[in-house]
Order: structure tokens, then sequence, then C-alpha cells
DNA sequence: ATAATAAAAGATGTTTTTGTCTTTTATTAT
DNA sequence: ATAATAAAAGACAAAAACATCTTTTATTAT
């Protein structure tokens, strides 16, 4: 079990996708994404038919459609997309499951992932979407195997 | 979705608890240990089986028998439960769920997830199995609700 | 030895997550 | 208007996670 579900990771790993060519200009099919990222195509397309109905991505029907990203898009911070799709749940339930878990009535864990899940949460708050387009046209980070 | 399964959370509330009755010098059965944290008793059950065939916990069976845990496992580090419910991979797994993620081939969030996730891990192995006891009794800490 | 006890093990069921395949709807170029 | 295109939506299936119930085995006290 990863940090986020494999939803989210095929998500995070298409938005990037997809800023990418959005930057150079153009809209991009599920098609090219799915094998861009290295996810099942259907699959996928669910998440992102999710995603343009939340207005995290944007889509066209048709001929020259595709899926993009508006400039609001592109400047959204990361923790958006996770949250959309995993929910809050990493950021804000306990660590050992307990439904009223809070400073007033802690679990044994409590303090310690409050740290450490503010950093997390802080992290993921300061990247962008669209922060890492000519990285990925450098090679320098990439998104399949 | 936590950040451990429920699996985990369970584990991990059941040795917190079993450590606690440990150090007042009783062994504990499985029915008291899930309604002490609030789970399913069976599930449980399997759980700690499991955790037993490992050493992670003790057991003996038969009239006063039940959970237990040594010395050593009174003193173990906490992230040696997780790692044995859940694995590694909260730890070494790709947060975008590449195969080959590293630092020579990093996906866009390598570097961030490495600083946040090995916080979480040097904080797991500084915890022990058997360092809340005394707060449990005295209820500054919880294991259900 | 026997009965009672409690964990261990086995069988089975439910729900959620993940994945595939087909049909429909909207858009565009001709 | 029409045909081609591509997302949207719907139906279905497999796998994993979560959960329950029953039977067996080991241990202890009598």
């Amino acid at each position: 079990m990863g940090i986020f579900s494999k939803t989210c990771e095929y998500a995070l790993r298409a938005v990037f996708f997809i800023a990418r060519r959005t930057v150079e200009g153009n809209r991009v099919g599920i098609k090219e994404i799915a094998s861009g990222i290295d996810s099942p195509e259907h699959f996928l397309a669910k998440i992102l038919q999710d995603l343009t109905r939340r207005g995290i991505v944007q889509s066209v029907k048709g001929p020259n459609g595709g899926f993009y990203l508006n400039q609001q898009s592109l400047a959204r911070p990361l923790i958006e997309v996770i949250e959309a799709v995993d929910g809050d749940g990493l950021f804000r339930d306990c660590g050992l499951g307990l439904k009223e878990c809070s400073s007033k009535n802690p679990c044994p864990l409590h303090s310690g992932f409050l740290e450490v899940r503010n950093r997390l949460q802080s992290m993921l708050e300061s990247i962008t979407i669209g922060q890492f387009n000519e990285d990925l046209n450098l090679g320098i980070v990439v998104l399949k195997k």
C-alpha cells in the first residue's frame, strides 16, 4: 500500500502529463495520456472524468478535443488533486483509526503524527501541477516506469 | 483511507493494549483486547495470530492463557509492527506508484517525499510498544473511540 | 484422565478498490 | 447535413481488503 490510492497515483501522474502538453499548446487524448503515464486507459478515463466534473482539469469532446489545463488549473497546488480523489483523510484522520482523536483526547501517536503530516501537507500545498514541465521535457523527472 | 491499513491500525492499538496489561502482570484474552480497542474480535484474532508467529507478540493457549509481551517485545519500535503488517512500502515505494523511481530516475515528488517519510520513519523507529503504559493508565492517551 | 479454557486454524461472506469493455453524447471538419 | 472523432457514461468483472462464524489444538486446573 502506497501513501495514496492507485486512483490518486494515476490522477497525479496524469495531471503532470497534461500540464506538459498544455504548455506546448496542445490538448491531449486519453490514449496518449494512458500510454504516457503507463496506466489502464479506461480506468484513467473515469478518473479524469471526475476531475473534469470538479473543474480540476478541462476537456473538450470531438476532433481536436482532449484534456488540457487552464491557467488556474496549472497553478493549482497538488493537494487539491489529492483531496479531490482520496479526500482529506490522510491529513486529518487519526493514524490509529480512532474516530474522536484530538489534542484533547489523543491516541498515543497523535502529536508525532501531527508534525509529520503538517509537513506533508505544506509540501503538497506548495507544489503546483504546472511546475515540473521543464524538468519533464529535459527528462530530469519521469512519469512512467 | 488512512495512512495505515485497517489491519495495521488494529494491530497497533492491540499491541499498546497488550503492553499495558503485560506490565500489570497479566495475560489478556482476545475478547478483552477486541472490546478494549473497539475492533472486530475474529478479525483481530487473525492479526494477532500472525504477529505471534512472527514473534512480535507472545501468547499461550488454555486457561490463564492469552497474549502478552516479553521484555524484547515491549522495547520493540513501532515500525516493526507496521512493517510486519503493511510491509515497508510506505517508507520505500514511490509516491506516484513508479516502479523504478530513485534519485537517479526520480518522479516529480521524489525529493519532497524523501524528507517527509524519513521523518515519519525515524519517528516510528524511536517510539516503542511499551512506552505509553503510564499515559494509558492515566487516561492521557486513549485506544478507542 | 477429564472438563474447561483460550488461542490457532479453516471456511466462507461482504465491501471496496481496481480494471475492462461497450454504448452514448458532444464537437468539429468536410 | 454528415461523418469522424474523442470524451462521457454505463455495465460488468476480478482482486484485495475487511469481516464473521465454526472447528481444531494446546494447556491448565480439577
